[in-house]
DNA sequence: CCAGTATCGCACTGATCGCTGCCTTTTTGG
DNA sequence: CCAAAAAGGCAGCGATCAGTGCGATACTGG
């Protein structure tokens, strides 16, 4: 090969160096391979290869698949919701929900959230929870500063988080808007 | 070997023949490796080995580890837990979510669920799922029959059944009977 | 500009995997 | 009882995997 040699221009000290870039690299070859469900068997060398790296690479910075996929859903569920402030429990409710229901409704999404909890065991499952709690005691929490008695952080999260992911992952009914204002509304005391 | 040669008294065309005893080996064999959680991969020669059988064999009846796993998650939530009939529907749903919650808490189930999940896609969810929707179904329609007028299906299963596996498989928390009870009353209007 | 260090690419190796003919053994059906 | 069919055991194949020294390259602070 031996290309236009080095000479890339500004690959120097800035944030976003080689060991930045191959992490996004192999991240995004995670989410690809999980996401095709073909017959790619989401093991190391399939990973590095479709990340443009060697396989050691990956190998010394995550030693296996379970970690890998951890580390991916961490990035992934990280920052993947701004909690809402408009101004009422219920609005706020509801936009979070909705949020939630198009992040979990997308299909590669879902297999991340499902690979995940396969090889991740509990550090998997952790990851794909994201914050969702301390998502929720926020809110939760800005409607006591209102004023308001708002319902437990435990109630809220059996009454919207679980159902969003159980029927995604769990069944292959769709997370439909109207659906998922109908639990908050139930949350809230219709 | 050539231990007591043929003899074996009862083994001609009865069921639970050698086919139903590779099987329950192999499905016994799964949970085990499932369930221990170490550095066994559960791969089909892994599976094959503990099992006492050889890989041919589950190669050519399973095909691949997300079918075998999908194949016991179906046997291992078919007929787990039979529809209680209390007389009365709040008596009926608790004692259906205290199975529930018996079942899922289990470590060794709870390892199944995530396994079939990674590697089972949609037909290990549903094997995952099990009969729980035509069970709430019946215990609906027993109400309806003795008068009453439940909670339509959806509603209780966002209440009872996703609460139930969410926390099962995405947290740590315990499924305690106080907690379960109260997903009960609290679908049913306190 | 330059040493020191962390990270990555490269070339391997032993072990395992997925899979396939071929044959033996069991089960089925008349 | 006996042939046909189904299922399992056996040996072995190519391909891939997980993991390891070693050298090269890119980032770090002075």
């Amino acid at each position: 090969m031996s290309t236009s040699a080095s000479s890339s221009p500004q690959a120097g000290s800035r944030p976003g160096g080689r060991s930045a870039r191959v992490r996004a690299a192999v991240h995004r070859a995670v989410q690809e391979l999980v996401a095709d469900e073909t017959s790619e068997p989401l093991t190391i060398p399939v990973v590095a290869a479709r990340a443009g790296v060697h396989a050691t690479t990956v190998y010394r910075r995550w030693g296996t698949v379970g970690e890998l996929l951890a580390d991916v859903a961490t990035s992934r569920f990280s920052g993947d919701i701004v909690v809402p402030d408009t101004g009422s429990l219920r609005g706020d409710l509801e936009r979070y929900a909705s949020s939630l229901a198009k992040d979990l409704g997308d299909p590669d999404t879902l297999a991340l959230v499902r690979a995940t909890l396969g090889s991740g065991g509990e550090q998997g499952a952790a990851a794909c929870r994201g914050e969702r709690r301390q998502q929720i005691e926020a809110i939760l929490e800005r409607e006591r500063c209102r004023g308001g008695e708002p319902p437990t952080p435990e109630q809220t999260t059996d009454a919207l988080i679980a159902p969003l992911y159980y029927r995604a992952v769990f069944t292959d009914e769709p997370l439909s808007p109207e659906w998922t204002r109908g639990l908050v509304s139930h949350l809230l005391g219709d």
